[in-house]
DNA sequence: TAGATTGTTAATCGATTAACAATC
DNA sequence: TAGATTGTTAATCGATTAACAATC
């Protein structure tokens, strides 16, 4: 497996190729080409050469492909599946709640064990077995239970009031749901996941399009 | 306001600065720098200056910086504020309630006016006052009720077949919210909205940071 | 006027695309 | 062997960063 370091772009395409792997039917003989992802995912083809080159254990046989197999294998190792992290989320609103019945997370290497939020109604009752616990508590539940990441999916007004108190934990990463900046400390590595970014990017496009005609 | 065409990296941008513009108090004489936006929404000040340079109806003031009320309306252009669209949501699970739930879409411009599915438990309640249909009636919903926006959020192995039925009506764009290649007419927009790439890329900077020490 | 900030032009960097050699 | 596909190197393109002129 070369060691170049992959673009971010990069990153997020190994998902795409590694559930297709999992949609198709295949033996420990089965072998695919880069032009059968490059037609299927939509990519150009010099994308798939070098996303696939770039993490592959073994390398892909001229005029055959690469094993499908090894190729899940090794898409796994990237996409996280094989290492399982620890996470909390805070913030048990609509959209936390939503995250937390989500179990394809668990599939993907996370594991939700714990929520925090500030209303007590909801910690009465568990939410897809997960308890949720006052906000006072997450500071020394994090540190406790070797917790790798923080899901944030609090109103962005209170975002930063959170990443304070995680800012003095020994979190990982912070998934950040919220359209804000937050200020993080250097070590912590931090994910946005905004909907109002996603959703300016549709809507442009579809200005632009309309413009065409 | 030139017109240039912009980044996908710069349009997601922009709900940023309206944000940040949004938690500030301001009244019809405050200025905001360049250097402001860069310090608390920590981007390069170069960057900040090509971003609203591109989308601004004013020039900003040497030593003074742009209107913040001006600003504002700008960028609530490029973002959608300004300009609703009637959308439907198709696949009412977990993820889908919460979408259903989550009240800033209409405050971003985008109207959910009904949604879909196979589950008939679900037609008898509205969710937030939206009424869940049998998802053979999709076709003709969107035809006659002027419907631009189609958010799927329905399991990656269903995707393509809705997507089916919306490459036959006049949808202008789709929210993918799978983590799926899917086949659109051209002139369908497409906006991918993945978890799974977003927690590819965190789990990869877990790494590399992990890799730091 | 001096100085801070904008706007614009140029330089750098990185990613994407193209071309070609290597290989089974 | 011929041909398809991989892997690698080179060329292009675009975005980011830097430098500087314009302006209030």
């Amino acid at each position: 497996m070369k060691r170049n370091k992959l673009s971010q772009n990069q990153v997020q395409r190994y998902p795409l190729y590694l559930d297709y792997l999992r949609s198709i039917n295949f033996d420990d003989n089965t072998y695919i080409s880069n032009r059968e992802f490059a037609n299927v995912l939509k990519l150009n083809i010099e994308v798939v050469k070098k996303d696939l080159a770039a993490i592959s254990s073994e390398k892909g046989l001229p005029r055959i492909g690469r094993k499908v197999s090894v190729l899940i294998n090794d898409l796994m190792k990237i996409v996280g599946v094989k290492e399982e992290l620890n996470a909390v989320l805070i913030g048990a609103g609509h959209l936390g709640k939503a995250l937390l019945n989500f179990d394809d997370f668990k599939k993907n290497g996370l594991n939700i064990i714990a929520a925090f939020d500030i209303n007590p109604l909801l910690y009465e009752v568990d939410i897809n077995g997960i308890n949720v616990y006052p906000l006072k508590e997450l500071k020394d539940y994090v540190d406790k239970n070797n917790i790798s990441v923080a899901i944030l999916t609090v109103p962005n007004n209170h975002a930063q009031e959170v990443v304070d108190i995680l800012n003095q934990t020994k979190i990982e990463a912070i998934w950040n749901f919220a359209t804000i900046a937050i200020n993080v400390n250097p070590n912590i590595v931090v994910s946005n996941m905004s909907m109002a970014s996603s959703y300016a990017n549709l809507y442009h496009q579809l200005i632009l399009k309309r413009k065409e005609r």
